[in-house]
DNA sequence: ATTATTGTACGAAGAAATTCGTATATGCAG
DNA sequence: CTGCATATACGAATTTCTTCGTACAATAAT
């Protein structure tokens, strides 16, 4: 079985993001888009930390052609999960009923999305009893 | 107004967890509790991080007596807050109802947290409507 | 009073992550 | 064919974070 899943660097999650949001790309497109949040990130800088993603596994690369295609070989689902659970252990004191309500409380959803949590909560219910 | 609010490393967030959780602390205090998880982190080593902490602002230090007394200068909710907005921000899309959603399908609530939940989300809505 | 213990200060080593300069290859316009 | 724009490769500098050795001061013990 092939280790994957190191965990991604905060430069190198900036790149999944583009990946993830974009599709496979080349350095030049993710570069570009880093660039509209971080104007001063240079090319290299960013075709460096792909050339090194890819060492790890993070992505895979078509090099068939001349401008490499880049793509994401980590699920975006998956990285979220390991940061969700990460953020619960550092932060909410491994409760993650704490992070739930903690987010209520602070980030002010609209009666649909609460709508919408309650019903994957009753769902959830209904699943446990059965 | 004082900028404050340095974002804490890794390292910086430990020692401000043994601080919130146990209030103001000497240096050895906070050392024996970090090696509870943590054998070989050195006495010195604490010392400097909660050193650089008070230059930055994270902590705060009583040097009246010989051994100094550290107390946290940063409330934990407030950086839990930093971090949950960050965690919706780079992961979620921004959406905190997508977090919670993620988050209520994957740590498996007991029943009496989800009622827990439940009873906050009325509560929102109530004040909502008045 | 002398020695052992326990404390802070802080420079600097070590490790990890990021950035970039430069060499070199390829495609394209004239 | 020649020159210019645009690629990749990759070593190395830089920056950030962490760790610790060592110097020195204060207190406690004998």
């Amino acid at each position: 079985m092939q280790t994957s899943s190191h965990k991604p660097t905060e430069a190198e999650l900036e790149i999944l993001q583009v990946l993830w949001a974009q599709g496979a790309s080349t350095v030049r497109q993710v570069n570009e888009e880093i660039n509209k949040s971080k104007p001063d990130v240079g090319y290299t800088t960013t075709l460096k930390l792909m050339q090194i993603m890819k060492d790890k596994g993070l992505v895979h690369r078509d090099t068939s052609s001349r401008q490499h295609i880049y793509q994401a070989a980590v699920e975006e689902g998956l990285v979220q999960d390991g940061m969700v659970k990460n953020v619960i252990d550092r932060f909410f004191h491994g409760s993650a009923k704490r992070l739930i309500m903690h987010t209520l409380g602070q980030e002010e959803p609209t009666a649909e999305e609460l709508d919408e949590i309650k019903k994957l909560i009753q769902q959830i219910e209904s699943e446990v009893k059965e």
